[in-house]
DNA sequence: CGCCAGGCCGTGT
DNA sequence: ACACGGCATGGC
């Protein structure tokens, strides 16, 4: 008798899995990191295609750059990124990111990558309309550094194979999913951490975007097998 | 047509 | 420390 995997060792497996399904996915679906920033601000609970509506109409205004979105007016900001929703809220957060960069990195984003991880990832923390998602998802996908990030396909997918017994929501929640996803990568060597996370999160995302993640029983879900064996009845 | 999307924030308990 | 409602539009 084999003893029973540790959730992480299987958070591992199932990582594989995905990657034979989906394949590669190479994400951030950006071109620059300013551009991922501001996707990372947008898509926040809106779908991915209303976020393409707003930054089509945010290169067409010339305001995919540091540069142009400073000096874009706050309430054409808002009328630009409208299609992505949550407009009231989302034009002054990204105004106060601009605003933070301008003031503490010299509107350098070099200069702010090159801040210690922990501290970078507070002071992300501290800006409007900035939670552990959005910072982590700036932290990895536009400033290069090894993190994980967490998301709700993700907390869908621990709660239906039973991978945590943390409380699923909140920041409690959050945190130790990320630290379950360290946990699974931890081993690995040969390719940076930050590779693994960036595939990872864009795998869980496929996946979920695949109807897998919210459909309980789908037999075609790559992760079937380990669901089977220890999730919830599917 | 109603539901929901790659969250976050303020308020109440 | 959490649950809950509000925020807003477009796709399906």
């Amino acid at each position: 008798m084999k003893r029973a995997p540790s959730p992480a060792a299987r958070l591992r497996t199932m990582h594989d899995q995905l990657v034979a399904a989906y394949g590669p996915q190479h994400w951030w679906p950006a071109k620059t990191p300013f551009e991922v920033i501001l996707g990372a601000y947008l898509t926040q609970n809106t779908a991915w295609k209303a976020v393409e509506l707003s930054l089509d109409n945010l290169r067409a205004a010339g305001a995919l750059t540091i540069g142009g979105l400073r000096s874009l007016p706050i309430d054409e900001l808002q009328r630009l990124i409208r299609p992505s929703g949550f407009y009231t809220r989302k034009a002054p957060a990204i105004k106060a990111f601009v605003a933070m960069l301008d003031h503490e990195f010299s509107s350098s984003l070099k200069k702010l990558a090159a801040a210690p991880t922990a501290t970078l990832r507070q002071r992300l923390l501290a800006l409007p309309g900035v939670g552990p998602e959005t910072a982590d998802a700036i932290l990895l996908y536009a400033l290069g550094h090894p993190v994980p990030v967490a998301d709700e396909y993700l907390r869908r997918i621990a709660e239906r194979h039973k991978l945590t017994t943390q409380p699923a929501r909140g920041r409690q929640g959050y945190d130790s999913l990320v630290a379950l996803t360290r946990q699974a990568f931890a081993g690995d060597h040969e390719t940076s951490q930050a590779s693994l996370f960036n595939e990872f999160h864009a795998l869980t995302v496929a996946v979920g975007k695949a109807h897998c993640g919210r459909t309980p029983h789908c037999q075609q879900c790559p992760l079937a097998a380990d669901r089977a064996r220890f999730g919830n009845g599917g």
